[in-house]
DNA sequence: TGATATATCTCGAGT
DNA sequence: ACTCGAGGTATATCA
């Protein structure tokens, strides 16, 4: 990893066109190529970037500024102007280990799975990632009247998702064993929108306390 | 802003639980006093991070590893258990002048709100971003023979954006003052099965030249 | 402050 | 190569 603190103006041009003014900023090239610029501010976002798989090129010039391009095979195209360099210095890092999650959807779904009954009691599960023509539903199950139920399971729940349990309800209630289905957006939280075209859907929403369920799990089947 | 290459481990508890085990990288803080920690590979994504506001504490041991906290509002946390530090630099930067974009969809937007036409002889926009119960129509236009036409405008027309602008046709034409309401995505790329479900729905596709367009419209109102 | 839509989204998995 | 879905999405705008 090269680390550049210099005085540069910057120009992208490819999905978009983007120009940024001269001033100090750092510059990081990565031993994969890809070269970001960074900002003082804003721990997430660069100010400009371009991803790997990329190739840098330096035109130094005795009188001007360095120019560097950045291009990729998509023909985008990042140019950097160094004026003034502050900092450079380099460093061999080796590759990361990567990182460990715990709390993602899977576990969500895989939570819910083992409880049931956080849809109502008689609830049981008849199959996690119900293959269809189009995918797998989330969780298929049957409540207390025996009534077999599409559970589709996010962690927030938006618009998306509707859409996507009633693609699967259309298939589902093709399937005389099953029909009548009906269907449960189940998520952490659920945004307005979807909860308007749900009922419009007459599909039903349910909010998971992540937590609370998760206090009640098996801790062996937890990634750590 | 400063940079820190060292040997390090780090711990997300917060919207998820994450670790990262021992290795070295960079970490970066910046005036802002955000926090976020990146391997040698990726320009855009930090490993961890931590976005403003928050604040940061160090925590030094003499037999140890020094431990920085970085906690925010919402009460998530990383910490960072830093084992050897191979380097450790500042820089001031300043605020930076910002970044200038061009091609983004508000433009595209906007320059077929002024040109109309590009849709055919005798249109006109009745309405930008007219509102409806799940959101806003981007371009609410009449075509030559005063029938209502719903515009969805998008960089690249792809299906979700059929798919919103299937909803809201269904919406606007419960409306007896717009019924028949016909749909046009506009876009400057247009994804093969975006346009089969489009024909499916009735709706027509137009892909737009922003260059061609933008060539024709008042340089004033350019950003650059 | 909350809700909504965009993004050079990125990134990974599956086909 | 392309599509689809998830993300600690982040970020901006607007109510």
């Amino acid at each position: 990893m090269r680390l550049v603190v210099a005085r540069c103006s910057v120009d992208y041009v490819g999905r978009l066109t983007a120009h940024l003014p001269l001033a100090p900023r750092l510059i990081l090239v990565k031993a994969d190529g890809s070269v970001s610029v960074h900002a003082d501010d804003r721990a997430y976002k660069p100010l400009n970037w371009m991803s790997p798989p990329c190739t840098l090129r330096v035109d130094a010039t005795p009188d001007g500024p360095d120019v560097w391009t950045v291009t990729n095979r998509g023909g985008e195209r990042l140019v950097i102007t160094v004026e003034e360099v502050w900092h450079d210095s380099a460093h061999e890092l080796g590759s990361d280990p990567g990182l460990l999650k715990d709390g993602v959807e899977a576990h969500l779904q895989a939570l819910l799975a083992e409880h049931p009954h956080t849809f109502g009691p008689g609830w049981r599960v008849v199959r996690r990632e119900h293959p269809t023509a189009i995918g797998p539903v989330d969780l298929l199950c049957r409540d207390a009247e025996g009534q077999a139920v599409a559970v589709e399971v996010k962690r927030r729940g938006e618009i998306d998702g509707v859409e996507q349990l009633t693609r699967y309800l259309e298939l589902l209630n093709r399937d005389p064993l099953l029909f009548p289905v009906r269907g449960v957006l189940a998520a952490q939280e659920i945004k307005p929108q979807a909860r308007v075209l749900a009922a419009d859907r007459g599909i039903d929403c349910v909010t998971v306390d992540y937590d609370a369920l998760r206090g009640h799990d098996d801790p062996a089947s937890r990634l750590f």
